[in-house]
RNA sequence: GGCUCCAUGGUCAAGCGGUCAAGACACCGCCCUUUCACGGCGGUAACCCGGGUUCGAUUCCCGGUGGAGUCACCA
């Protein structure tokens, strides 16, 4: 067989060589110890915690070391398209900090490795396709979907292992004749690799994140170009990370079993392999087992969903990072304040068991970058988020803003600033009280308290109650009203002898703090009440003598 | 089922042959305190099982078990 002969009448448009592509593409020239990593989504419109975690990896192992980092978009897939879904990918991307100094734009692509829509490279496979064939690595296989149904079948009835390989693979040695006659007929095929590997040979390669790994030789003739000409993930996966001179393959450890396959076709084209890293998959808890997060099931792991609940993208990031790398956390610990560019971040370092999503972490680790933030910044983020997702609280907070900032600013900054606000949604009703109508009394009053005392609480605070007084003056009018009824000023007194007091101070500064915030838990009264003015105080008051009746 | 990966408290995880087996989150208690939050102190809680190798295994090897992934003209 004339391998030539065959190449040229599958490939008759193909004039350029691998050795024409080699020159376009380049060996990048960039400093010693660069990595060159990339993000290959297929624009299926959904993206999930996963594949930002993923995305970290690349964007910090590129960034840090002088490298580049590139987004290719594997469209190879014409049935999960989802239109939009590019903007989209990027901006949510963006939205979490992840940038990208190549590939697919919003506006369009840019960089020297492109195109990066693997639907435009066509005749860049093509081309290599051709190569494989013209050197017999490569041929046309004309089995229907029947006939490999058939052949599966027959696998696993002798209990075989299912696929078109060996003596299987019967399309393998066609005649130059067999094969021009099938096509002049019409007959649809596609191009298969024709694989000399066996499964009872086993290679080694070094994973970056896993060590050393030792697999079966790939045995399949897996198909490299499917028969509308497209390529399949395998083979334009090969031909794009060597072309575009990728150095690091950062994807999840589901394409583990398919690393034979990537390896039998570097060997085949002659080209030197990437460092693969294989990270663990995002785990959830489903019951009583972990599983893999699932697009499907999991739209609450969609990016859309913390965007949506109003998550700080750092807060992302951090959490994120915590879980990619395992020594980060102790980093923060001893660098509270540093950015996170000046970690460093190593493969070797990620993990590599099944990671379960930890909200509570996420929350906690939320609390912790919010509370690092200023009242302005926090003012902002809340409007940005409020704009999108809350247009009513975005109108109420337009004209609001000193009156924002001071609510924001109770106990920020300084040592021990409060840790209480998480994500917007929840942030919006912590304060929710400081706006008429969002007051909602929430909490009982303090069952220590009688109604009748309760009454009288409110009756003489609001006599008592002046704008004008500082913390202090403040606190010792409640003191007196607290004594004068007969429940003990220092809360201590009233642990040591229950039975001389009805209750103490905290009862019945509850008691106002019910009336004016509608909650037994709030930040500082008094500053509170400051920023409400009198006007407001009195009418919570006023509301609470009709609501207790 | 074949192949592959993985296995330390509820969760995330240090650990690389000798440790009272770190730390963080969550949980519980105490202190601070007019509530909450913050902060401080303390506590409950772990090396999947069985064989080796070794003076000694959480750590190395083998075998189970368990979990996960994958077996497409999807990525």
């Amino acid at each position: 067989m004339d391998y030539n002969k065959l190449a040229n009448l599958l490939f008759p448009q193909i004039k350029k060589t691998p050795e024409d592509y080699e020159a376009i593409y380049p060996p990048r020239n960039l400093p010693e110890g660069a990595k060159v990593t990339r993000l290959g989504p297929s624009p299926t419109g959904f993206i999930h915690l996963g594949n930002l975690y993923g995305a970290f990896a690349d964007e910090r192992l590129a960034h840090q070391s002088n490298g580049v980092f590139f987004l290719r978009i594997e469209d190879t897939d014409d049935k999960r398209e989802v239109q939009g879904a590019v903007p989209m990918l990027i901006n949510a991307l963006h939205h979490f900090g992840v940038h990208f100094d190549e590939g697919a734009t919003i506006e369009g692509e840019t960089g020297n490795y492109g195109p990066y829509y693997q639907s435009k490279r066509g005749d860049i496979y093509q081309c290599f396709a051709k190569h494989l064939v013209s050197k017999g690595m490569a041929y046309p296989c004309f089995l229907t979907e029947e006939e490999i149904a058939e052949i599966r079948n027959e696998q696993e009835s002798k209990k075989l292992n299912p696929g078109i390989y060996g003596t299987w693979a019967n399309h393998r040695d066609l005649t130059f004749e067999e094969v021009v006659e099938r096509i002049s007929s019409g007959q649809p095929y596609v191009i298969r690799f024709r694989s000399n590997g066996s499964l009872e040979n086993h290679f080694t390669v070094i994973d970056g994140i896993r060590g050393e790994l030792t697999m079966p030789e790939n045995d399949q003739d897996v198909v490299i170009l499917k028969k509308t000409g497209i390529p399949t993930y395998h083979f334009a996966h090969v031909v794009d990370d060597h072309l575009m001179r990728t150095t690091h393959v950062i994807r999840g450890e589901e394409w583990l079993s398919s690393l034979p396959i990537h390896v039998a076709l570097f060997h085949a084209l002659e080209w030197p392999l990437p460092t693969y890293c294989h990270s663990t998959v995002l785990m959830k808890m489903d019951g009583e087992t972990k599983r893999k997060l699932s697009k499907r099931k999991d739209p609450e792991l969609s990016l859309e969903y913390y965007k949506q609940e109003g998550y700080h993208p750092y807060a992302v990031r951090e959490y994120l990072l915590t879980i990619l790398n395992s020594n980060f956390e102790e980093f923060r610990l001893a660098n509270p304040t540093a950015s996170i560019d000046e970690f460093e971040f190593t493969t070797d370092k990620m993990s590599n068991s099944g990671t379960l999503f930890d909200l509570d972490k996420l929350n906690d680790i939320s609390k912790e970058v919010l509370a690092k933030l200023s009242a302005e910044e926090i003012f902002f983020f809340l409007l940005q988020w409020a704009k999108v997702y809350q247009p009513g609280l975005a109108e109420l907070m337009a004209g609001k803003e000193e009156q924002m900032l001071r609510i924001l600013s109770i106990d920020r900054g300084g040592n021990k600033p409060r840790k209480d606000l998480i994500y917007c949604r929840q942030i919006f009703h912590f304060i929710s009280y400081f706006f008429d109508d969002h007051f909602m009394v929430e909490d009982d009053y303090p069952k220590e308290v009688s109604l009748k005392d309760t009454k009288e609480i409110l009756n003489r605070y609001i006599q008592v109650y002046d704008e004008a007084d500082n913390q202090e003056a403040w606190f010792e009018k409640i003191r007196t009203i607290t004594a004068d009824l007969g429940y003990a000023v220092k809360p201590k007194d009233f642990k040591k002898n229950p039975d001389q007091y009805k209750g103490h101070v905290g009862h019945v500064s509850n008691v106002i703090r019910l009336a004016i915030t509608g909650r037994t838990n709030s930040p500082d009264l008094w500053e509170i009440q400051q920023i409400m003015g009198l006007q407001q105080v009195r009418g919570r008051i006023a509301q609470a003598f009709q609501d207790i009746g």
